[in-house]
RNA sequence: GCCCGCUUGGCGGAAUUGGUAGACGCAAGGGACUUAAAAUCCCUCGGCUGUAAGGCUGUGCCGGUUCGAGUCCGGCAGCGGGCACCA
């Protein structure tokens, strides 16, 4: 007896493929293609379990489909710009384009040993100049065409460190290095225009049916459109002078709760609170407070609801003689709406609240249909949609739909208001004042201004002489690379210092991957024939930000003519994280899985035998320890029996948590396939030999084993559930298993094992292609397995020729019966109601009905 | 606070979408082989009850619809995720 040794089966079988380029893809208009992508990974310096799950799924997909007839694209790159590459290179001097070609390297040689169908002639990196330079033509061609533009926004500025901070950098409002109290600074930064878009983007989520209706719903809420109507108020009292004309302009889509305003609010950065800031420091001083509590959702959550009363008043615009107080509110944001709102405390909770604490009137103006008489106590009144209007002079009757019709009429007839959408999604800030990424490749010239770099001067390379022993951007530093002559006018001008965030860099991959040597964006001819990706595959922390710029980028490709489709994934799956437990020694100090091992139930340290804390399962993170190499273990089991397991037992979507045990019974399993074939060999006719005429109730149970495998596996990939389909591989091989011990002698019995072990070998393949290579040629093919088409299963063979039907009384199983598939009615409830359990159960009453479900179930009931 | 989602044995999870609840795997227990171990193979495995056949019960909790509910409806609880005090 042999066993499958991955050590030595896998490189050779991974050199087989890159030798005959089994994975080098080639547009043919003649086939149908398929487009696997899964999101590809930041060179950090080795790969994690999450990769492996990732690009497992991804690779099942891709072996699956080729099988399947496909033109698969199944490409591999890196999203190699950004911060890591930087904090290596001030802590350990290494440059970062060393340090991230060289994290390349080491990634690419773990993605290899796992024997991913990847076409790698295709691979490319984000800090390429071929990649970025093609970049940097896409900006200018989006700026002539006004989708990118300047503005001045607030950054996190770290005074020690002389740097802009990421929020993630920002920790308890210190910088995550220095510690120095961050301040915000207002830079002049480059901005796309996303919400130009901001309806298709929304509108054209109902046509992404392959979408995940959760990761639809989120980008739905993140673009947050509203309907409804911007208002203007006439200020009364001392409005001389102040912005607005002596107006407040609100938005609102409550239009309909006017007659219940008790006042107004507006935000410390409305332009009505700084002016009046500028005046009276008491009023400066609640502004700041005001956006001192910033940040956080949860600070926000946290924080009281504050109001300042101007003295200021507006007039009501359908009741004479009644005026509301204009508050300074800290729950109001500038950023969203005209930055005012109108308080109506009866329908909006937070307006209840405010009200409640500065004593303002409360005056229901919206009834549920069922209480007319309703009294607002703690608990605002906020169906927005059910009910009917009170204390509302002209409106009283109507319902909210109506109402809110009638107020936005009369107040445009009035000029005082309009219809708007808002939407809560604010253009994308790109400006990143860091040297390791896309240059932007404007020129500042002090008489012509912004100049674009022309285009036969792309790409804008980085210079690679820069040093990281000071603070700040190493572009700003560097003693030449930014000064240059205008192109336009000639005189001396500079350089655009900031680069682009990453997030632009795999806005557009996908669509690279086409034609990744082009000296054009995307080649026309390549993009026609692969775009959109059909299925791409990631983790769900992308599901807004990444996803969202990238349809935004697609559609911008789209209008500068180097896309078709505004849509760049037509399919998108969102797979779980990978967990473990976690350990604690008696200090509290966090430990590595492999300095566990388990004695007598209890976990105890490897070396020591001193008792382990085991904490909560938690997705796998460096800071925790609870993390398994992917290195290691493909070391020790092989890639296959990684595979496998990263797909077993837990669906895709689910977080899995990795044990030793399940990676062992993974393993068991590989090497149970192989002795299957092994040891069956001596008792197989040839490849390809005819039907045999004999058959026999075994070699028909196992012929229809593996039919009902093919069908079943094959619907379970489909629809993404590879623990079904691995459970029905298994449910395979246990029939296998029965067949062989069973010493079979009937004249088909050999030409049925074979079918059956060649099926368990083309189903597993997409899991453990190394294996099922090997169990190929085993099996007697000269041809490569994954040049073998997928098998159809035979309808004949899988119809079964007895159904278990359950005999129910009342409901109750009481039995069943075993009969021929298509036996009438009739007969099943004659043949049932004769069952010696079913009278016993009837009590010797009589039928009242008798259901019968053709080739299901019958039920008596008495 | 709002919006989603989930809740099935010791564990991960199945259940052809209203028709045998617990497929398959892991763990556990028993047995075979072996000098022994490993590997492998066979058997048992929701709970209660019974010598057995069987019976009762069981999919977070309460109620409803139905011949029949893990699945549909209403309410509640717990857990997880998303977010925006968004007017």
């Amino acid at each position: 007896m042999t066993r499958f040794n991955p050590k030595e089966a896998e490189p050779r079988w991974q050199a087989r493929w890159e030798a005959e380029q089994a994975f080098t893809a080639f547009p043919d208009a003649s086939r149908e293609k398929y487009y696997v992508l899964e999101m590809f990974p930041y060179p950090s310096g080795r790969i994690h379990m999450g990769h492996v799950r990732n690009y497992t799924m991804g690779d099942i997909v891709a072996r699956y489909k080729r099988a399947q007839g496909f033109n698969v694209l199944h490409p591999m790159g890196w999203d190699a710009f950004g911060m890591p590459a930087e904090n290596a290179a001030r802590e350990r001097g290494v440059h970062p384009a060393i340090w991230t070609y060289e994290n390349i390297a080491t990634m690419r040689g773990q993605l290899k040993a796992m024997g991913l169908s990847i076409d790698w002639s295709r691979e490319l990196a984000t800090c390429d100049p071929e990649y970025y330079g093609q970049e940097q033509r896409m900006f200018l061609e989006f700026l002539e065409r006004g989708l990118v533009y300047r503005k001045e926004s607030a950054v996190n500025w770290d005074p020690v460190d002389e740097t802009v901070l990421a929020n993630e950098q920002v920790i308890d409002g210190r910088g995550w290095r220095s510690g120095a109290l961050v301040e915000q600074r207002q830079l002049t930064q480059w901005f796309f225009k996303i919400t130009a878009y901001a309806d298709d983007l929304l509108k054209s989520l109902d046509t992404l049916e392959r979408w995940p209706e959760k990761v639809r719903l989120m980008q739905s809420n993140w673009i947050g459109r509203s309907e409804g109507l911007r208002m203007r108020f006439a200020i009364t009292g001392e409005a001389r002078g102040l912005p607005g004309a002596g107006e407040l302009e609100v938005y609102t889509t409550r239009h309909d709760t006017i007659f219940g305003m008790s006042f107004c609010a507006i935000s410390a950065d409305h332009p009505i609170a700084l002016e009046l800031a500028a005046k009276d420091p008491v009023i400066a001083e609640f502004c700041k407070q005001c956006r001192d509590i910033g940040g956080t959702a949860e600070a926000l959550e946290r924080a009281e609801k504050l109001g300042f009363d101007t003295g200021l008043r507006v007039r009501h615009p359908f009741i004479a003689g009644r005026e509301a107080p204009v508050y300074i509110a800290n729950f109001v944001l500038m950023g969203y709406g005209t930055g005012a709102i109108f308080g109506c405390p009866a329908h909006d909770q937070r307006d209840l609240d405010f009200a409640r604490k500065y004593g303002l009137s409360v005056v229901p103006v919206v009834a549920p249909e069922d209480n007319p008489g309703v009294i607002i106590e703690n608990d605002a009144y906020t169906d927005d949609i059910n009910g009917r209007m009170i204390n509302s002079d002209f409106l009283n009757g109507m319902d909210i739909a109506q109402a809110k019709a009638e107020i936005a009429r009369r107040m445009q007839a009035m000029s005082s208001g309009e219809p708007a959408v808002s939407f809560r999604l604010r253009d994308w800030g790109v400006s990143r004042q860091r040297y390791w990424g896309c240059p932007i490749p404007v020129i500042h010239c002090a008489k012509c201004g912004v100049v674009p770099v022309p285009y036969d001067q792309l790409p804008v390379t980085l210079p690679h002489d820069v040093t990281f022993d000071k603070p700040g951007n190493p572009l700003t530093h560097h003693p030449d690379w930014k000064h240059m002559d205008c192109p336009e006018c000639g005189a001396g001008a500079v350089r655009e210092t900031d680069t682009f965030d990453t997030f632009v860099d795999s806005s557009w991959y996908f669509a690279r991957f086409c034609s990744p040597r082009a000296n054009v964006p995307v080649d026309p001819m390549e993009a026609e024939y692969w775009m959109p990706v059909d299925q791409y595959i990631g983790g769900v922390e992308h599901a807004i930000l990444h996803l969202l710029y990238s349809r935004f980028f697609t559609r911008a490709m789209k209008e500068t003519g180097h896309a078709r489709d505004a849509e760049p994934f037509s399919g998108l799956f969102t797979q779980g994280m990978v967990t473990h437990e976690t350990y604690k020694d008696a200090n509290g100090a966090w430990l590595f899985p492999e300095q566990i091992i388990r004695r007598d139930g209890a976990a105890v340290h490897r070396e020591s035998g001193a008792p382990v804390l085991v904490g909560k399962i938690e997705s796998m993170s460096k800071s925790k320890r609870n993390v398994v190499d992917p290195e290691t273990i493909i070391a020790q089991y092989g890639a296959d029996t990684a595979r496998w397991f990263v797909v077993s037992d837990t669906p895709p979507e689910r977080d899995i948590e990795w044990t030793e045990s399940g990676i062992e019974g993974a393993w068991r399993f590989t090497q149970r396939v192989w002795r299957l074939v092994d040891e069956s060999l001596a008792k197989l006719p040839l490849v390809n030999a005819p039907v045999p005429d004999g058959r026999g109730r075994a070699s028909v149970a196992l012929r229809r084993a593996s039919h009902n495998a093919i069908t079943w596996v094959t619907e379970d990939i489909e629809r993404f559930h590879f623990n079904r389909a691995v459970a029905r591989i298994y449910e395979l091989a246990n029939g296998i298993n029965s067949f062989i011990n069973l010493d079979c002698t009937e004249a088909a019995a050999g030409y049925a094992l074979r079918e059956a072990l060649e099926s368990l070998v083309i189903l597993t393949a997409p899991m453990m292609p190394h294996l099922a290579e090997e169990c190929w040629r085993a099996l007697g093919h000269d041809r490569l397995l994954v040049h073998t088409p997928w098998p159809k299963a035979d309808p004949e063979l899988t119809r079964a020729d007895q159904v278990t039907i359950i005999v129910q009384v009342n409901g109750k199983r009481r039995g069943e019966l075993g009969l021929a598939p298509g036996t009438p009615r009739q007969e099943v409830e004659n043949l049932a109601l004769a069952m010696e359990a079913v009278i016993r159960h009837m009590d010797g009453k009589p039928a009242r009905k008798v259901v019968v479900v053709a080739d299901r179930i019958v039920n008596v009931v008495v």
